[in-house]
DNA sequence: CCACCTTTGAAGATG
DNA sequence: CATCTTCAAAGGTGG
């Protein structure tokens, strides 16, 4: 049974408190109250573990409310249900027995529950190969895998059947031209960066229009250079050239615990049912991911964590707002790929502060460099924006293997 | 060709 | 602080 491996016993203590869910179906909802609670401790507890202030609030208060986007969903399903012609169709999976697909864990997991591969895929010799140390034990679920970096040339060691269930699609997260330098021999091909060519973020306006007309300008305005700095969005065959290069550069959002979990049900799901459409399958694998016991979403809560702790090693500096379209029209610029920055796994990264976007817009282009590299900002940036840089209490614990690899990593 | 759909969660933006 | 918005994956669908 894949238990995080807290053996602090602090945080996760709470699956003494686990609840047996035996079956699904309209009463899973009712049961789910309370599991959820439970969950939302431990998720809560996920975040406190790296966040040396926590607030007790956060997941853990807001989960049992409705949440916001659940009504406009809603409106949305209700949308798709009179467009489909009436109800929505229960799928014939709705409600599929979870224990069709008893322990996950071990069937689909090489890593033990605390993240370190088993004894299998470790000598599966197919991860470390070219794999960064940083990345080396992380469970294949995470995306900064060997062929997310991977080179046109493959690792002769590297075998997709080694029992994992590797995702095709995996994401892909590029090395930051800024952290590479730190990245020793393993990740050495990476430095052949040839097609990176900053480039910059027009100059803020003076004014700032209303978010809504913003938000329209930016899908009208998503060819402009600035948009093309997320090339996976569209693009046109004039900007393809340099929407290809782009790719390389475009660091996307770690993965979450259901995002994860998706990526690796979805297969099965597909498999069983007949049905592609990954709007179904996702409707499926929600109503999967609700019949979940607490223990298992914690695995790939635990795995997400992992997941944002490695990318923020990986990229200091990045911030989920450079992916956002309309932020870049409003004038933010990222620190990535135009502001290199070293990959210190040790200091905590200088990214500008969050007010930056309506600071830079109201005082123009001030200087987001100037945060980078000598001068700490005045204020420490929201906890919120680094919340997984801090080290848990205990270390040595379920991703202490994560940390020493990291350090391992950032020594010469 | 490309936006949309659909899910949950994280995080930034906004009021 | 509470709420809203965006983006992560994915692949069929429809304009």
């Amino acid at each position: 049974m894949p238990q995080l491996s807290r053996e602090d016993g602090d945080d996760l203590g709470a699956s003494d408190e686990l609840i047996a869910f035996k079956d699904e179906g309209e009463q899973e909802e009712k049961r789910n109250v309370s599991a959820e609670r439970d969950l939302d401790d431990v998720k809560s507890s996920l975040v406190n573990e790296s966040e040396t202030n926590s607030s007790s609030d956060s997941e853990a208060d807001r989960r049992p409310e409705p949440r916001p986007g659940v009504v406009s969903r809603g409106r949305q399903t209700l949308r798709k249900q009179q467009r489909d012609g009436g109800v929505l169709q229960p799928s014939p999976y709705v409600g599929y027995p979870f224990f069709m697909f008893p322990d996950l864990g071990n069937l689909c997991s090489p890593y033990l529950a605390n993240g370190a591969l088993t004894a299998g895929a470790r000598t599966s010799s197919s991860v470390p190969i070219v794999q960064h140390p940083h990345v080396s034990h992380l469970h294949p679920l995470l995306s900064y895998s060997p062929e997310a970096f991977s080179p046109p040339r493959t690792s002769p060691g590297f075998s997709p059947e080694a029992g994992v269930s590797r995702s095709p699609h995996a994401s892909c997260y590029p090395v930051s031209p800024g952290a590479m330098p730190q990245i020793p021999h393993p990740l050495g091909w990476l430095l052949v960066s040839s097609s990176f060519s900053p480039r910059l973020v027009p100059t803020p306006q003076l004014s700032v229009p209303h978010p809504a007309i913003v938000r329209t300008r930016v899908k009208q305005e998503l060819h402009s250079p600035v948009s093309r700095l997320c090339p996976h969005r569209k693009a046109t065959p004039e900007t393809k050239r340099e929407g290809d290069e782009d790719k390389k550069l475009h660091i996307k959002k770690p993965l979450n615990a259901f995002m994860l979990y998706m990526r690796e049900e979805r297969p099965k799901v597909v498999a069983m049912c007949k049905v592609k459409e990954s709007s179904s399958i996702n409707q499926i694998l929600g109503q999967r991911w609700h019949s979940l016991t607490k223990d298992e979403q914690a695995k790939y809560y635990e795995l997400a964590r992992q997941e944002r702790l490695l990318h923020s090693k990986l990229y200091p500096g990045w911030s989920a707002r450079d992916n956002y379209v309309s932020m870049k029209v409003a004038g933010h610029t990222s620190p990535y790929p135009e502001q290199l920055q070293p990959l210190s796994l040790t200091t905590k990264p200088q990214r500008p502060p969050l007010s930056l976007n309506r600071a830079t817009i109201t005082t123009g282009p001030s200087t987001p460099s100037s945060n980078t590299a000598s001068s700490p900002p005045q204020r420490p940036p929201p906890l919120r924006s680094q919340p997984f840089l801090a080290p848990p209490p205990t270390s040595s614990s379920s991703h202490g293997a994560l940390t020493q690899q990291l350090r391992r990593t950032n020594q010469p």
